[in-house]
DNA sequence: AGCACGATTAACT
DNA sequence: GTTAATCGTGCTC
């Protein structure tokens, strides 16, 4: 089987061409020799300054640093005092512009994931961001890191790494949109921009590695 | 002061 | 089975 990480290029594109790009893609998780995969079923933009929904919109501080540099960067962020959120940076460097990965239906890993999630049940293991986190060990000692360069994924039981690869594919008809959720604070219109985007998994092609939930 | 959330509870079908 | 309300927790600016 595959991969190797989705290059540079691909993150260069906007975020609202991205997201629903990555939807059915598969995010990869190794630490030591564990490894813990699973396609991307939900994710939202956040587009830059102007959108009072992303936290670019307080500029450039230590924080936001990240989304302002080189796409295919991981910017992972702390909330709500115990949770931690995965975002990959888009555009080009000097764009502030990231992709939350809000849900990912888990295909390889499952004994992991179920210790990592305690008494989780098996739809529960990382549908929302948060439990993205918790599923995949995600927290800030992989802030900034590089998603991209190509030899990652070889196998050296000493790597701890994370990526995004080709996944299983996904029809325009099978993407959800909607409003991105959790910005009730948010003015208009940003409150309201359909920038939220999650497979049907009602009509969705399921692909057979995927757990069943 | 406010927050890109989730676990738990309590009320319903 | 569902939805609605509550609040913990600590980081950011």
């Amino acid at each position: 089987m595959p991969m190797s990480p989705l290059p540079a290029s691909f993150y260069l594109q906007s975020v609202n061409e991205l997201a629903p790009q990555l939807l059915g893609a598969r995010l990869v998780r190794r630490t030591g020799r564990q490894r813990t995969a699973g396609y991307i079923i939900e994710a939202e933009a956040y587009v830059g300054e102007s959108d009072l929904a992303c936290h670019a919109r307080a500029g450039r501080t230590p924080r936001t640093e990240i989304m302002y540099g080189a796409p295919g960067h991981a910017y992972i962020y702390f909330i709500y005092g115990m949770h931690w959120m995965l975002n990959v940076v888009a555009e080009p460097e000097g764009s502030p512009a990231a992709v939350l990965i809000r849900a990912v239906l888990p295909s390889e890993g499952a004994e992991t994931i179920a210790a990592r999630r305690k008494k989780a049940r098996p739809k529960d293991w990382a549908n929302g961001p948060a439990r993205v986190c918790q599923a995949f060990e995600i927290d800030n000692r992989l802030n900034g890191i590089d998603l991209t360069p190509p030899g990652i994924c070889a196998d050296n039981e000493q790597d701890n790494f994370l990526w995004i690869e080709t996944g299983a594919p996904v029809l325009g008809k099978d993407i959800l949109t909607g409003p991105r959720v959790g910005i009730d604070r948010v003015p208009e219109p940003w409150l309201s921009k359909p920038w939220r985007y999650r497979i049907d998994l009602s009509t969705w092609n399921l692909p057979p590695d995927a757990y069943r939930v």
